[in-house]
DNA sequence: GCATATATACGTGCATGTATGTATGTATGT
DNA sequence: ACATACATACATACATGCACGTATATATGC
């Protein structure tokens, strides 16, 4: 039954997909290699060919979820970098709705960050990818940092914020964002009821001038989306 | 071997710390029941005795980090109601700040939530305490929702933010600075990078008079923004 | 013919639950 | 006051199942 190199590729994938509907379901610790296998229609065996054991798995769809972020930060970067006259908060504000957009859109993303954060026990060997999460983090939170800086050399911030608790402010509102619509799946709008928070905080927090501000600021977002997201089979 | 009841009592106490320890370092699902009896000391035999399973023992521990934050509220609250002269939004800073030194000062209820948060998986029968987590939340953001509202209107809220929307912020910030205290052990003082963040939201959305309070922790006072906006007026 | 890609079969350990053993506290009657 | 009966508070022993890793079988592409 040996099948060629696309076919065994197609049934790594199929592994990949299969555990992402048994982490989802069951956690990643409790989650045995045999539901990972008949989820994906194949047995143990051709799991264990693939991956060394269940952790490596999760480390394969860990990579997975982070890669497009932080290219979305150094187009930002280079963007503002090459055209100095744009308003850098505003290009900010956009990087980020890009951001969540590409999450809301993208089913295996959001479920892949599901498992990550609310699927996972994070001690022993899964420790290490809590370590990553965090320097993402840290990432981000410099990016925001930098373009905040920018801004205050612009317009100065409001009292009370420095570019480094701005961030700081920004990634948590962010994050807290996209794990409270992890936390309920489809009730609803990533983008928008996140959105809502980091433009009415940016705007805020830079008193220099302003770009026109959106008419939804004050909207009550709650607009039901439209996407559903990890619906499971089975 | 029968113990007084007295003695039974300091077993039962003896199994729920050795089961945070165990929950902590090897994660809530990876914990058996043998680990948990011999870090309190006993044989699983007791374990049963006391408790029907791992489950059980988790929600009763889950309870005891739960219970005083309600009871801040509360306090909050009434006082306002009582006294309605008080500047709605100095007396929240004033509670927010007392839950967090209540978690700071308090080991073990910090330890139990980094449990919470950090060494469990929600699935299957742990979503119950999942949206038991939502339910807390969702209390506190109302909270800081009437509070919010009294200050508006008081004094109003800066361009952008309602009630609502403040209430939500403001959850997120104290949530994920918690969270990320709880990822770092030891790293920075909680109440402190906290209040550094609420102080100055709470500052920022409201427009109305601010009481002069304390001289606040200003980290970096920059230059642009100092000139016009640094002191606070009245 | 050999490496590859899977399925199958096997052994092992461990966690769980439960059943049973056991000794001590405690209440009750006298 | 003391003895007895019973409930309590555990410890120990046992059976079961399951998850894992590995070893082996098998078949096919290259």
């Amino acid at each position: 039954m040996r099948r060629t190199k696309a076919e065994a590729e197609q049934t790594r994938e199929a592994v990949l997909a299969g555990a992402i509907d048994v982490f989802l379901e069951r956690g990643v610790t409790r989650a045995t290699l045999e539901q990972i296998a008949s989820a994906a229609g194949v047995t143990r065996g051709a799991v264990y060919w693939h991956f060394r054991d269940k952790q490596e798995i999760f480390i394969a769809l860990e990579r997975r979820a982070n890669l497009p972020n932080d290219e979305l930060g150094v187009r930002l970067k280079t963007r503002l970098a090459v055209e100095p006259e744009l308003d850098p908060l505003a290009e900010l504000k956009d990087a980020i709705q890009e951001g969540l957009l590409a999450f809301e859109s993208n089913p295996e993303r959001s479920r892949i960050l599901t498992i990550l954060w609310l699927r996972c026990d994070y001690s022993e060997e899964l420790l290490p990818a809590l370590a990553r999460q965090r320097e993402a983090d840290i990432a981000l939170q410099r990016l925001f940092e930098t373009v905040i800086d920018m801004a205050e050399e612009r317009g100065g911030l409001a009292p009370g914020w420095s570019p480094e608790t701005g961030a700081r402010a920004l990634l948590l509102l962010i994050n807290g964002s996209v794990l409270d619509w992890l936390r309920q799946p489809g009730k609803f709008d990533l983008t928008a009821g996140t959105m809502q928070l980091v433009a009415a905080f940016l705007d805020t927090i830079s008193v220099g001038a302003k770009s026109p501000e959106r008419p939804n600021a004050r909207l009550k977002a709650n607009s039901r989306s439209s996407i559903r997201h990890h619906q499971r089979s089975r």
